[in-house]
DNA sequence: CAGCCCTCTTGATCCAGATCAAAGGCTGGC
DNA sequence: GCCAGCCTTTGATCTGGATCAAGAGGGCTG
């Protein structure tokens, strides 16, 4: 199971001063001493297989996780079993802050494909952010972002038509694959199709129509799980426009408006 | 203006400790020495008119203002200029948090009626909340919280069938207004049929005709702004159902399923 | 007090996108 | 290497709720 991961392993053995993915996670401006403290916090766990959960709705709250590698979902389930999905999440994402109240999780955290992740005790995390105000105002600043990107969200699923829905799935993943230091113009959706779907409050079959709709459209390439954007300000124009006649914008020749 | 409230202005300026709303916007706990620290960074507003703003999107981010007396919405408005609520505010409510990252407001938080707010210099409430342990958590809490509200907030929007996100929107309601030691049952609206469908990703037409429906089966009473639930375990389901065959439980008679 | 405007209600129609149906493609297991 | 099962795509139909339309009621203004 773990024995083509040592390598792996190994990787996840290095400290915080290491990892590529600090800036990400964790504040600028802690100094060596305040990142040594941190860095006694964290621990280093077992890479999650695909379909395993990090945690489920219901357990208790202990500690918030860090995604070295990999990506996973998190989603609510509610009485009928039905589940929706609140956000995916990349590597250097901060997830579990939403528990702090009531300390249980109120989301599922499920792997889309093996992840590595970093476990931070709340508890001590907590506590050490008390004695340095750099992280203190991290931990709120990622709230606040998490809060911003959910109103977005909202906005997207009470009003946008279903190409602007997608259109902005795609553009902000592809922003966020950029802050990250990947190529924001190609990447492979980690991601089913379903999940997508789900995400975006809408039906698998209109996902995959859309898809091949932006495809002929010259907007995107895609196979699979692979993406290729090719005309990035459509797509942007495309998820910026929830308003009426949310068609194509670059192609006006047989544009509605 | 402010002529005749002079009242309430003498109310405003008592401090935290008199307030009744303190245990809802402030941590339990807090001894009398870290109360009055608290109370002396606190600023008495001018009590704020029906349609006028709090903040507007765009603006930079100085305070977080709790709530003393009356009830507004925070939105967002997109490349259009239409507009999408994000949520109501009650007395006790802290808002503003969505904006630490950054720096700057995303949302527009306007009154819906005559308001009476206390502002909260935010870089003072966070050193101070470095030196007070509880108050620390306490922020991370409101947020967490916060998070958790919008989760719910998004499976209604992704999902949910009209009845389903009305009578959620209601019950909600109810309990917020419960918790605020006002009656669950009976309460007045202060926001327009507009606002609601606007929250809920609705038109108006179809919450007006949903209101109309749920009194004729007698689940709630209402007359313009003044609403009574009769039926509240009924509501309850209804806004659970978030699935297929969303129709009035209680009477199982002429049910679908 | 009349008039206007704005909010709300109710009815009729329409359509975006869900659902139903069915046929490929991959992928993982044996 | 083959089979089973799932994921995805594409087409056909259906429907929930939006939109369009038209009053009705309330309240603010002059």
């Amino acid at each position: 199971m773990s024995r083509n991961r040592i390598v792996d392993l190994a990787e996840i053995r290095s400290n915080c001063k290491k990892c590529s993915l600090f800036q990400l996670c964790m504040p600028m401006g802690l100094d060596d001493n305040d990142l040594e403290k941190l860095d006694k916090i964290i621990k280093r766990r077992r890479p999650v297989e695909k379909g395993d959960y990090l945690y489920r709705m219901g357990d208790p709250f202990h500690s918030v996780y860090t995604i070295r590698a990999g990506s996973l979902k998190t989603y609510t389930t509610n009485q009928n079993g039905q589940e929706q999905i609140i956000a995916f999440h990349l590597p250097g994402d901060l997830i579990g802050l939403d528990a702090i109240q009531g300390e249980i999780h109120t989301c599922s955290a499920k792997a889309l494909e093996t992840i590595s992740v970093c476990e931070i005790p709340f508890d001590r995390l907590e506590s050490l952010s008390q004695k340095i105000p750099g992280l203190q105002h991290h931990l709120l600043k990622l709230m606040s972002e998490e809060l911003q990107l959910e109103h977005c969200h909202m906005t997207i699923l009470a009003r946008a038509p279903v190409e602007a829905r997608l259109a902005s799935f795609l553009t902000q993943l592809s922003e966020r694959f950029r802050a990250r230091g990947y190529s924001a113009t190609e990447f492979n959706l980690s991601m089913s199709r379903n999940d997508i779907a789900n995400s975006l409050g809408m039906a698998v079959e209109t996902i995959s129509r859309l898809l091949s709709q932006f495809q002929e459209h010259g907007l995107l390439q895609v196979e699979r799980k692979h993406v290729q954007i090719l005309d990035m300000p459509a797509l942007v124009e495309l998820s910026n426009r929830c308003g009426p006649n949310a068609q194509n914008t670059r192609d006006s020749s047989h544009g509605t408006a």
